[in-house]
RNA sequence: AGGCCUGUAGCUCUAACGGCUAGAGCACCUGACUCCAAAUCAGGGGGUUGGGGGUUCAAAUCCCUCCAGGCCUGCCA
């Protein structure tokens, strides 16, 4: 590991086989990222405990698709690219000194950031929770755990993630300052331009698997197309020579990600009324299909290689642990709670 | 630990005094219409009314008990 790296650290939720949300908005990323970097890669199950679960989604009430989830998340990311010879990929609660690490951060992290921190509003608000749990209010803190163990300089998150990294920032500084000792680098946003992925229903809405508006890795061919059959399109567009809408379109929005060397022609034959809804679907579940194939033929084959994904994981984790442990021995110290014997 | 409240379809709720096969909206699925999707129209699936027990000819409704959740008070830290 050379010392002039700087470190990545990033995490997903749980949530099984990859769509392509988060393979345009996170895993891209990540694995140009990896060549750059010393990243750490992991999935956030600790942080999936901290709401209920949506429908048979994993909450902290229903966990058990947990750990399905788990593998299926990791087939994709390898199989989508990500190298585990040049990154940590881990899973959060396999190095159980970030919930040390958390424990202590909560005891100097104040309350009045983590209830005037803008996500936890919307969440409560987006996802109508009603009874906010503990573990909830304290995710920031949680998530400085996540970046700080690993001294993380950058997080490359969405702008919806802006204000948890920045409260990571404002414990890391806050630490230092209590202790007079710089034992945490400041982690800083790593913005990114990503193309927004709409979900299958809406242009505006973003493709989300608690919406069901997605395509995954894991669907087949036959799956995307039907998937792709009942996009939205311009509902002004009524019959096939009628002239229609591109932009309003979800059809068109993934031609522009599939399709690009056509986009053009896409566009002119949907605007001028020579081209119809059935066939720009086809072409464009021709298109995806093809672009995915080789991802969805290595996570075919790595489906059948369990104590691969499991070793990778276990490698990862004891690297990440090392790492984590060396942090959080600093941490003790400058708190004085290191044993003497 | 005590007091109070809530629990009915995936979600939000209705079902007077106990009384017909527990209903509706949204969501979902199917069909019609559309080049497709959406919208619209038609149809459909879905419930051991939180569990158990009791009273009664008859319980979602009344009683007991347990479970889960919420609010308040107290106690401990």
């Amino acid at each position: 590991m050379s010392e002039s790296k700087k470190i990545i650290t990033s995490g997903m939720r749980p949530t099984g086989s990859l769509h392509l949300g988060n393979i345009f908005g996170a895993l891209h990323n990540w694995i140009k990222l990896q060549e750059k970097y010393t990243c750490f890669y992991f999935i956030v199950d600790w942080h999936s405990l901290t709401t209920p679960g949506f429908g048979d989604a994993v909450g902290y009430e229903n966990t058990k698709g947990l750990q399905n989830n788990i593998k299926q998340m990791v087939i994709d990311w390898i199989a989508g690219g990500l190298d585990p010879k040049k990154c940590t990929i881990f899973v959060q609660s396999h190095v159980p000194e970030v919930a040390e690490l958390y424990l202590l951060l909560s005891m100097i992290t104040p309350l009045g950031w983590l209830e005037r921190n803008p996500t936890y509003r919307e969440m409560l608000k987006d996802y109508k929770i009603e009874y906010p749990t503990y573990g909830l209010l304290g995710y920031p803190t949680l998530q400085a755990a996540d970046i700080l163990a690993y001294k993380g300089n950058y997080v490359p998150v969405g702008k919806d993630q802006e204000s948890h990294v920045n409260l990571s920032r404002d414990i890391a500084g806050r630490f230092n300052n209590l202790y007079q000792k710089n034992v945490f680098p400041l982690p800083e946003v790593l913005m990114t331009e990503v193309p927004k992925i709409p979900g299958t229903d809406d242009v505006n809405k973003k493709m989300s698997k608690s919406a069901g508006n997605y395509i995954a890795l894991i669907h087949s061919e036959q799956e995307t197309l039907d998937r792709i059959k009942s996009m939205f399109t311009d509902p002004v567009k009524i019959r096939k020579t009628d002239q229609g809408h591109p932009d309003g379109c979800v059809v068109f929005a993934f031609h522009k990600i599939y399709n690009q060397e056509a986009v053009t022609v896409v566009r002119q034959e949907c605007e001028e009324g020579s081209r119809g809804c059935v066939d720009c679907k086809m072409q464009l579940a021709q298109k995806m299909n093809q672009a995915l194939k080789p991802i969805r033929d290595k996570r075919k084959e790595l489906e059948q290689q369990t104590d691969l994904i499991y070793d990778i994981l276990s490698s990862g984790a004891n690297q990440a642990q090392k790492v984590a442990q060396a942090t959080l021995s600093e941490v003790k110290d400058v708190m004085n709670l290191t044993r003497k014997k």
